[in-house]
DNA sequence: CGGTTCTTCTGTACCGATAAAGTAACCCCG
DNA sequence: CGGGGTTACTTTATCGGTACAGAAGAACCG
């Protein structure tokens, strides 16, 4: 085998297409670059990197070494990503603004988890800005195999532009798209759990705190005004109709985003409100959290003088005091379905299948600690 | 103006590279297949999507009708990711497994503030795992126009692969390589705040619960079992040298990973260990959580029978009951920093400018709320 | 009315790779 | 010694765009 000696390297700094630098044209190393070095074709090259199979071990090494001296990282993942139709990355769509979204600790698990489970596959999660701007629209313009919709409304933009791409799609925590598969909580059943707990432990005057569709905290008595998003909506419906089984009519109070100060905000104006409710219903661990504080600042004992639902099981209901009766969500397993329906899908796609639309839903269960007991005896 | 009428479009699925669908084999729809139904050429096509005010309004109009009337979405994000030399996504590296990465509430609000920022600027956020497996590297395999580097040892081979690719970096929380930018926060400076704070108040026998190299929390006498991670080390530079001036020698307690159940175990095996501290200094809050909480398991009174430290001010330590007597970092200050830098970063690089690295040192402070006192009188 | 400047489109030349088919040399074997 | 099967490369044909330098005609201007 022959090959011409491998010279020095200009040291110059590199920029994009080999644009003018300091005064000097730095062409930038691409695999023809190495090829010419090394004096095989190109394509050898490309296999040296990308299918090591294809050539001699000792070929291989000397073009290796040839590209390390050129100081040649390796492909292009850009040109690549063109030329192979995928791009190694899936995208994660937010209702909110992702600024809010990661301060949710369960919506942050979740990624933690979806990430863990894709990390094995080499495929890396971007993290898509529901509301690009300057004319570019990330659900439209990143490149990507495959997405996640964690909490959409269907009808949000973004998620048009996902669909419109004939993309991979899971939908979680949010109404599916028809064709695409989704990742659900049993979400009404874990709310029947709460409120039918607080019927039997006595219970009759029982608050609902959960999200709504205004911007600040209000009173929510009606289905319309009740957030659009499907979580909250299912909770609802089981804490309701739980309710309305047993005669009794809750009181609603919504509030915006599930993160600090609205949920305190929420909390304080549901306490201080007319006829006070002896327990409260809460959409999150959070609001629980909050509803708990409130009632120390308004001089009331918990659980005694008043009973507190969270839901979630996050890691705080643990650690609260009192430690906090809430709704278990398997985070975890929600992860990894949401993860493993996306590869499969994405899988199913490069190779030409139909898709086959999965439609996983993860349990959820009570868990009792201190939160909760009989209501005052008055 | 003239062109061919618009004909229906074949409805069936579209695969990668317009490969066989069903026996079917159905081409993509690219710039150039709306150019021969309009009639114009392909540049034009692209000029309609890309930029608008190099045609006239008209002809945009009876462009974007046929593409639409297509079922075309857009300039490929690939194809244009090639083209252009910029992919409108920058990553971020975390050392430790993304899933445990997240299950740590600041940096899950960091992320949020970093992809907050980052957000108007139409940039999404990828993140990296560090271990892809596969024998694909996400660092060095997936298209971005720069990285974020978060909480991550120099010496780590993911961030060799961004460094060779030659991309604009922004180091976070960890030891910069040279000539990149870097945002730390004053960690030394804030832990001597609270190492001071324990001697104002009269404490003497003073413990470390910090970050260590092992697998299971161990007595860590020596600097060398402290974890290399650049935080770890500077705050407990700051927490010794701090005692040392007052000629107190801590114990240190080192746990490896900032999550549950690492930091459960160590807090409770650094009660249990001989010679009870009267005061614990802390990591983070998560640490002093778990400090709390098994003190409280041990029968043990915060702070009257000890007082407990934390760091980070997180959400959490509001909540905590007792409030938890902790150093304060403005993470949104932190994110708000690395992503201006990494744009800034990005920009001048983009236009072929020398880089110019800018430091940026987050101040901190000491809150002091109910979980400190001075040490029991016996 | 000739010259200059817009506006609006077109042509050419890449961007940096990969897939699939083709070719030449070699090896084994009856 | 000719045919089937490998191995090790090379050739050819894209992948789907964008940048930039024209070109042709309309508009402006003293």
């Amino acid at each position: 085998m022959t090959f011409t000696p491998l010279g020095p390297v200009p040291a110059t700094y590199p920029v994009p297409h080999g644009a003018e630098q300091g005064g000097v044209v730095v062409s930038r190393v691409t695999l023809q670059t190495i090829a010419d070095r090394v004096g095989v074709s190109r394509m050898t090259v490309s296999n040296a990197f990308s299918r090591p199979d294809q050539l001699s071990a000792e070929m291989r090494r000397t073009i290796l070494a040839a590209a390390a001296d050129l100081g040649y990282v390796g492909p292009d993942p850009s040109a690549r990503a063109l030329a192979r139709g995928t791009t190694g990355a899936v995208g994660v769509l937010l209702t909110e603004s992702v600024g809010t979204a990661f301060l949710d600790p369960m919506a942050a698990a979740f990624f933690g988890a979806v990430a863990e489970e894709l990390a094995p596959t080499g495929m890396a999660v971007v993290l898509l800005p529901s509301t690009g701007s300057e004319g570019t629209i990330p659900a439209r313009d990143i490149p990507m195999d495959g997405a996640l919709v964690y909490g959409c409304a269907g009808d949000y933009p973004a998620v048009d532009w996902l669909v419109k791409r004939k993309l991979p799609l899971v939908f979680v925590d949010g109404d599916p798209v028809e064709g695409a598969s989704s990742v659900l909580l049993d979400e009404r059943h874990g709310s029947r759990l709460g409120a039918q707990h607080l019927l039997d432990l006595g219970h009759r005057r029982i608050a609902i705190l959960t999200m709504s569709k205004d911007a600040t905290p209000r009173w929510a008595p009606d289905a319309a005004s009740i957030s659009s998003n499907f979580v909250a909506r299912e909770r609802q419906a089981g804490w309701v109709e739980t309710l309305a089984g047993a005669g009794v009519t809750p009181i609603v109070m919504g509030v915006h985003d599930n993160v600090e100060p609205d949920v305190s905000e929420g909390a304080r104006a549901l306490l201080a409100g007319p006829d006070r409710p002896t327990a409260v219903l809460c959409f999150s661990d959070l609001m629980a959290a909050a509803v708990v504080h409130a009632a120390e600042n308004a001089g009331l004992r918990v659980p005694e003088d008043l009973s507190v639902v969270g839901f979630d099981d996050s890691p705080l209901s643990r650690r609260l005091r009192p430690a906090l009766t809430t709704v278990h969500q398997d985070f975890d397993a929600k992860g990894k379905a949401a993860a493993a329906a996306l590869t499969s899908s994405i899988s199913r796609f490069r190779a030409g299948v139909a898709p086959a639309p999965e439609q996983h839903r993860i349990p959820v269960d009570l868990v009792v600690r201190d939160s909760t007991a009989p209501p005052p005896s008055t």
